[in-house]
DNA sequence: GAGGTATACTGGTCATACCAGCAGATAGGC
DNA sequence: GCCTATCTGCTGGTATGACCAGTATACCTC
C-alpha cells in the first residue's frame, strides 16, 4: 500500500533541543504537567535534562511555537491553556502565492462558515443578534462612503461574530485563522465597484434567516454569499 | 466595538530572537528569499542581523517549526517550499480533554469531509475509485475478524483518499491534522459492537454514490456517516 | 584519471558571565 | 503595629568563546 507513509518512520533529528521538547511535550500530553503549571527555572531544567542551557532554551521557543507553553520573562515558563489559540500563530507563516490557493482557501472557509450558521441558528443570543445587526449598519455607511478600510473592518467582523456564535472554538479559530490569511486578497476584492454594497445585501440575507432561526437558509444565504464572493475572486486573477 | 480586539496590538516580546524571526520572515514573505535559497550561514547572520548566535539560533529553531525554513546540519539552512506542510506540526501539539472538544472537532470535520467528497467526485480518477474500493475490502476484512487496529487503519485512509480526491491541499491537511488528532478517541468507537461493520457500509454508500458522481448523494452519505459516529462518540461519552 | 586525504567550511553543543525585570523579605519611617 | 521603601535573590534574555561532528571541496598521491 502508500509506502511512503505506512513504511518511513520520521527522521530522528538527533538534535538535543528536539528530544528535549520530546521529553517535555509528552509531560503536557500525559497530564504530568498540567495547564497553568509552572515549569522548572531553565537552570533547574538544565540539570533535569543534562543539557546546557543553549539547548533547552531552543527546545522551549519550538514550544511556545507550539502553543504548548507560554514564557514570561523574569517569572517562568507556565505550562498553555490548551482550551484555544494552538493553531493561530502557525497559520500567519502562510503565504498565498497563487490564485489557485486563495480559491482553495474560500473552499475551505464555505465549510466551515456554511457550517457556523448553521450552529449559530440554534445557539445566537438576542443580543449577539443586535450586535451583528449593528456590524452591518455600519458596513452599509462604509458602503456609502466607499470607504474600503471600514468595510474590511465590518466584513471581518460580521464574520468573526458568526462563528463566535456557532460556539465551536474549533471553527472559531479556524475562521479566524483563514480571515487572518486572507486580508490581503480582500482589499482587491472590496474594491471593485459596488462590491461593498453586494456583499453588505448578502450579509444582510444571513442575518435576517438566522433571525427567523432558519438554520438551512441561514447556510444557503451564507454559502451564496461565499461563492458569489469566490467567483468574484477568480475574475480577478 | 470589539474593544480586545481593534485597540489593543500584540504586545511586542523585546526578544532579540523574535525580532530575527520577523525580519527573516518578511524576506521569505517579500519574496527576496525564494524556497531553496539558501540563507548566509548562522555565523554570517549574526553578523548581519548583530545577534549573538544563541539569539539567532532561537529564530532559526521558530522558523523551522514555521515550516519556513530547513536547516541542515553541516550544510546550512535553506527556505522551504511553502507548498504543502506548514500546519499539520501544529495540530499535533493539539489535545483534546473534554467530550465537547471531541465533538466540536467532529462537527468540523464534518463540514470538511462533506465538502471534500463533493469535490472529490468531480476530480476523482478510476484508480483513486479503485483505490478507495480496496481499502473497503481490507476494511470489510478488519470487520469480520473484529481487528480493530487493521480497522483503523483502513478507516483513516479511506478518509484520507477521499480529501486527497478533492484536490485542495488545505482540505487535505486539515483532514489529515484532525484525523491524527482524534486517533485515540478511535479506539473506543470501533471496540464498539458491529461499529466497524456499519462504518463499512456507511463508507460503501459514499463510493457508490461518488462512483456515480453524483456530488449530492456523496456528500449526504458521508455527512450520515459522519454524524452517525458522532452520536456514538457522545454516547460513549 | 581515480582514489584518498587534508582542510576549511557548516550546524550542534557547551560553560560562563552578565544584564534586566519581578517578587518576597527585610529594614526603615510613621 | 502598620505601611512604605529598599534590598536581595530569584527568573528569563543576551553575549562570548570554545569545541565537536558532520559535509564538501581542493589538493595531492598513485
Amino acid at each position: 500500500m502508500t509506502a511512503t507513509q505506512d513504511m518511513f518512520l520520521p527522521i530522528e533529528s538527533d538534535r538535543l533541543s528536539d528530544k528535549a521538547v520530546g521529553q517535555i511535550k509528552a509531560l503536557i500530553e500525559d497530564g504530568r504537567l498540567k495547564p497553568g503549571d509552572k515549569l522548572p527555572a531553565e537552570r533547574e531544567l538544565i540539570k533535569l535534562l543534562s543539557v546546557s542551557r543553549a539547548s533547552l532554551r531552543e527546545a522551549l521557543r519550538v514550544l511556545e511555537v507550539l502553543g504548548l507553553i507560554e514564557v514570561r520573562t523574569g517569572i517562568g515558563a507556565f505550562v498553555k491553556q490548551t482550551d484555544a489559540g494552538a493553531l493561530p500563530a502557525e497559520w500567519s507563516a502562510l503565504l498565498l502565492k497563487t490564485q489557485q490557493e486563495v480559491i482553495d482557501l474560500l473552499e475551505v472557509r464555505e465549510a466551515l462558515e456554511a457550517r457556523a450558521v448553521e450552529l449559530a441558528v440554534k445557539n445566537a443570543s438576542a443580543e449577539e443578534l443586535e450586535g451583528c445587526s449593528l456590524t452591518l449598519a455600519n458596513m452599509k455607511q462604509s458602503a456609502d462612503s466607499n470607504d474600503v478600510d471600514a468595510a474590511i473592518q465590518s466584513d471581518i467582523e460580521f464574520h468573526q461574530l458568526i462563528s463566535k456564535m456557532s460556539q465551536n472554538k474549533f471553527l472559531i479559530e479556524l475562521s479566524d485563522s483563514i480571515s487572518h490569511v486572507l486580508l490581503d486578497a480582500r482589499y482587491a476584492f472590496f474594491r471593485q465597484p459596488n462590491r461593498i454594497l453586494v456583499s453588505w445585501q448578502q450579509h444582510c440575507r444571513v442575518l435576517e434567516a438566522l433571525v427567523k432561526r432558519d438554520s438551512h437558509a441561514a447556510a444557503e444565504a451564507m454559502l451564496q454569499h461565499l461563492q458569489d464572493s469566490k467567483e468574484v475572486v477568480k475574475r480577478l486573477g
